[in-house]
DNA sequence: GTGAATAGTTAAGTGCGGTTAGATTTTAGG
DNA sequence: CCTAAAATCTAACCGCACTTAACTATTCAC
């Protein structure tokens, strides 16, 4: 049976996944564990951060699958160190507006740079063509997953 | 200041990953939680699935960073689940042999199912020819990749 | 307007992952 | 041998993330 570059790709994309993952799951978790935060407070930030605008308590519930009660409690501890900055929304006053502040940003970035080791041993060993290989295939796929939940 | 192919490659990767990290953190994440287990419990699995042989119940400690006693009672609910198996070591009869069962690669195998939907979405938005050069493009990074940490 | 629904917070309680401390068994050293 | 060290296990305890339930404040619908 042929198989068709689609599915090429997906059986790759597994593969490099079951590395990737390995490689970045772990320090994500150690990066956690070292500066005092909870998975959950980590996926909150990123969640912030990936789709820009301000999010609602629930939505962010929602997003991490845990009951709103849990969602307020946790922004408490976040807004408390300084993440993210909670007001109120001017159009619905019952609701509150959530936005991810510099210095929650300024974590995300730092917890980016504990993968930074492995991508650098990527970065010696492979060719200048090579790596312009790779980084045009990866913008690629970045572009074409820039909106996927 | 010019850039060489190599920052070039550093750059866009922490791109990419930082939407990879967010696709796959957060569905690991929603799929641990919905199985009963842990991350540190999947960290384990991953860790022993990873260097195939057996461990020591303290090197799992380690690379989890947790103490052995933690490692231990860990592996008791993983060995009650069927997940991991273990054994004495015939060479020191103080030490306990740990390895992974078929049960627990089938749950890493389902974990990475779990990243199914979002690989999909990339593999309709392709064309057969970029999907070509990204498969490309990854293969030889997970290869460069391969004995890293 | 009044009652119902929505958004969020607060409080009390639970479960679980983790720690420290101490016991057990086996190996290693002089 | 006999003591010291190593690998693991057990037990008691702690903190924290979540849940449920009750409460406040706002908006919507009739």
């Amino acid at each position: 049976m042929p198989s068709s570059p689609q599915d090429d790709l997906l059986t790759t994309l597994r593969q490099t996944m079951g590395v990737i993952i390995h490689l970045t799951m772990r320090r994500s978790w150690r990066f956690a564990k070292e500066h005092g935060l909870s998975i959950t407070q980590i996926m909150a930030l990123r969640q912030l951060a990936h789709h820009q605008e301000a999010c609602s308590v629930s939505s962010i519930g929602e997003g991490l699958g845990i009951t709103n009660a849990a969602a307020s409690q946790l922004l408490d501890k976040l807004v408390q160190q300084g993440l993210v900055l909670r007001t109120e929304n001017p159009h619905d006053r019952r609701s509150k507006q959530i936005v991810i502040t510099e210095k929650g940003k300024d974590l995300l970035r730092e917890s980016m740079r504990a993968q930074r080791a492995w991508m650098e041993v990527l970065g010696q060993r492979v060719t200048p063509a090579e790596a312009r290989q790779i980084t045009e295939a990866l913008a690629l796929l970045t572009e074409k997953l820039a909106d996927v939940e």
